[in-house]
DNA sequence: TGAAATGTTGGGGCG
DNA sequence: ACGCCCCAACATTTC
């Protein structure tokens, strides 16, 4: 009898899954697949794959609870496939559609040799869908995000199934090392599932102001597994949707409205890195590809360490490297700091980024990145420069978050947190913060970064 | 999904 | 009553 394989690759779930949906049509045993590409794997891992890891444990339980096993198999996926295809009769493979540059030519080259169909779901458009009227790709959100609400939904709405008919003859699979679960992102389907219920329960209708605020949790936290799929983004749009139904006042449809803009955001980078996988290598726009960047290699590494004088630069640098995520207002600040107050290489820091965050993720990544740069589509004007001492009065105004992350501020007296610096030498006795030995003097003067900034940018015109 | 500089307006104090 | 100045609040411009 033959069987189908559900090659998972960034869709480690049950629910509302279209390439599983798609292999049950089928009506044969169905090979629940997971390939270990060694050109995916860190060494060390990262904490990125130490999530993957724990998902793929937490899928392994629910498919045993199905009646079915995971198959894990290490190696090139070419090979892996051959040697299945040797093992046991496989009629076809189903996989969920991945964009990246990589896994486009992987697929490619699997699809030359095996009969394998690639289902639309990381995404709800297919990056192909979304177009302007000439045909060519969009590389400005706002047009983009108008033509993307156009389009009819295709809603494939699959609960989670309750039985996987399984292959008669058992299949050999590696067994996954054991790895910690990350306290800040629990991987399974069934954390994923939670976390947008509670965010659909009020966070979202506060949205609009609640996502700037770096002490609150206004945002969703799902960008982990959305980014492994754990949870479908048909679910959480639909999600939203139905919050939009329920709004009461036009502040909470304007929350639920910004919300969904993001997940349009998160569309669009896929879609301009379909379009444009050179942005991986270089800057959107050929005139900001020869930056002089200033590139100072002890600043980058205060950058990553958190240790560059700035509370509100080193607060979520430190979320960064202690959580392997940080908040989305917190990437604008940092990326902002390091691209322009530093003046160094946007893509130093998609590189750090990519090393530290659990939901990392190439095309928004990158996209943020070169938007923050002002080297990229839709992006920032290269003038735009955040002010980190303004961005933290702002958006943590009670000075929360930055005492959450450096504790050797703890004691300082708020009208000097912001600025440390600034504090008088017995004001920094008092507070147990000598500035310069238990917290670094600012390491770059701000009163010459705009200047600088702009320089750079006129000669690299 | 800036920030700072510059411009405009309007209310209140005051002679 | 009126003009003048000051200045905060807001708007516009500039990078």
């Amino acid at each position: 009898m033959k069987s189908v394989i559900w090659w998972i690759r960034r869709d480690l779930r049950l629910q509302n899954n279209p390439a599983l949906h798609a292999a049950l049509q089928i009506k044969l045993p169905v090979i629940p697949l997971f390939i270990l590409d060694p050109k995916l794997l860190e060494n060390p891992p990262s904490q990125r794959q130490v999530f993957l890891f724990n998902a793929l444990h937490s899928l392994q339980n629910d498919i045993a609870n199905l009646g079915n096993a995971l198959i894990i198999r290490k190696g090139n996926p070419l090979q892996v496939l051959h040697q299945l295809f040797q093992e046991t009769e496989i009629e076809t493979i189903f996989a969920e559609e991945d964009y990246s540059p990589y896994a486009l030519q992987r697929d490619q080259l699997v699809q030359q040799a095996f009969p394998l169909h690639l289902i639309v779901g990381l995404t709800i458009h297919h990056p192909q869908q979304v177009l302007k009227s000439d045909g060519t790709p969009y590389t400005v959100f706002t047009p983009f995000s108008k033509n993307w609400k156009l389009f009819p939904k295709n809603r494939i709405y699959t609960s989670k199934p309750d039985h996987l008919p399984t292959t008669p003859m058992p299949l050999s699979s590696l067994e996954l090392p054991e790895s910690t679960p990350l306290t800040s992102f629990p991987a399974s389907e069934k954390e994923a599932n939670l976390r947008l219920h509670s965010f659909l329960n009020a966070p979202i209708f506060q949205y609009a102001t609640g996502r700037n605020m770096l002490d609150q949790e206004g945002t969703s936290t799902l960008s982990p597994y959305l980014r492994f799929g754990l949870i479908s983004i048909q679910t959480v749009y639909q999600g939203a949707l139905n919050a939009l139904q329920t709004a009461q006042t036009t502040e909470e449809k304007k929350g639920v409205e910004t919300w969904i803009n993001e997940l349009i955001w998160r569309e669009f980078y896929i879609s301009i890195l379909y379009h444009f996988p050179n942005v991986l290598k270089e800057a959107f726009y050929a005139h900001r590809r020869h930056i002089p960047w200033h590139n100072n290699a002890s600043e980058l590494k205060a950058w990553q360490q958190g240790l560059t004088g700035y509370p509100i630069v080193d607060a979520c640098m430190r979320q960064l490297n202690q959580t392997g995520w940080m908040h989305n207002r917190g990437r604008m600040i940092v990326a902002s700091f390091l691209t322009k107050d530093f003046l160094h290489n946007w893509q130093e820091g998609e590189r750090y980024f990519m090393q530290k965050l659990v939901d990392g993720d190439p095309a928004a990544n990158n996209g943020g990145w070169q938007w923050t740069a002002g080297v990229g589509t839709d992006a920032a004007p290269y003038f735009r420069i955040f002010n980190p001492i303004l961005q933290s009065k702002k958006f943590d105004s009670q000075g929360v978050f930055i005492r959450k992350w450096l504790p050797e501020l703890k004691d300082v007296p708020k009208a000097y947190l912001y600025e440390p610096w600034t504090m008088p030498a017995d004001v920094q006795e008092q507070s147990h913060c000598i500035i310069g030995k238990d917290y670094p003097q600012p390491i770059v003067d701000r009163s010459i970064v705009k200047d600088r900034v702009m320089n750079a940018f006129q000669v690299s015109q």
